[in-house]
DNA sequence: TTCCTTGTTGAGAACGTTTCTCAACTGATA
DNA sequence: TATCAGTTGAGAAACGTTCTCAACAAGGAA
């Protein structure tokens, strides 16, 4: 995401564009797949040795807030952070705390139509996630 | 679970039959659904005031180790446990805390058709859980 | 029986992650 | 200028979970 859409997008959640925000989202782009908030943080601070570690977890969850990132969780106890592009699903792998992305757009129709077909009582299906659970067979 | 096939499962694994373990395993099936750590304890305590807490984790632990219970995750930062009955799925109130289980075997059949077909590069396929996101229509 | 050995428990300290509190700061507005 | 709302940095605090360790229980061997 550009500094444009990134500005826009604050505003218009009614947040300011300030030099902290700016520096977490860009730790995120930088960092890619799903970092830790202590990864996050380690990152902001090579630029940005002040900041606070509350500083940056709130951060992270105003950008939670407006959709920017999204959490994401291992069966394990920390927190990781997504950077949104598209509707994607998650590989975990069973041995260790590697998690990949996953799109198919072929797979997500599929699922799609058996939704439309077939209704769950008394539930409004706004989103479905697929936890892939398995071994990497390359080195990961 | 009865206590036949619990004591059979414990000792299968090498782990000893003890009022506490069954305790906690009584506790997790008559709370059902995707209970805390916290609740159980709670449960767990009534019959059982003395047990530590580290102690009902420990147990909660090699409950998951030998696949009596498993591990369920939320968005926020809670464990909760799922006794384990057959293949299901989680809806997940996008407004709340609630979980509920979910089984299709319908729809387990089509994605792991769709699996057999398309493989994903250096993945071994192990498990296929969904998360539903949504809202539940009745008060839940 | 007594002595090991092994696994388990209870108590509380310790840990790592996350949230809270609050004074200081910033930028906009009047 | 003064005022105001939002934001930050610093550290304390809270929270869920894990660890440490002495005491205990059960089983086998002597």
């Amino acid at each position: 995401m550009d500094h444009q859409l990134l500005i826009a997008r604050l505003n218009e959640k009614g947040l300011k564009v300030t030099p902290q925000r700016i520096a977490v989202l860009n730790a995120v782009y930088q960092l890619g797949g799903h970092p830790t908030a202590e990864r996050i943080i380690e990152v902001v601070r090579r630029n940005n040795p002040n900041i606070a570690t509350g500083t940056v977890y709130k951060i992270l969850e105003s950008f939670v807030g407006i959709e920017l990132l999204r959490r994401v969780k291992t069966d394990k106890d920390i927190m990781r952070y997504d950077a949104i592009l598209e509707k994607h699903h998650h590989l975990y792998c069973a041995d260790s705390e590697n998690i990949e992305d996953y799109f198919d757009q072929e797979l997500d129709k599929i699922i799609e139509d058996y939704f439309k077909k077939k209704e769950i009582p008394d539930f409004h299906i706004e989103e479905i996630k697929l936890q892939i659970i398995g071994r990497f067979s390359s080195g990961s």
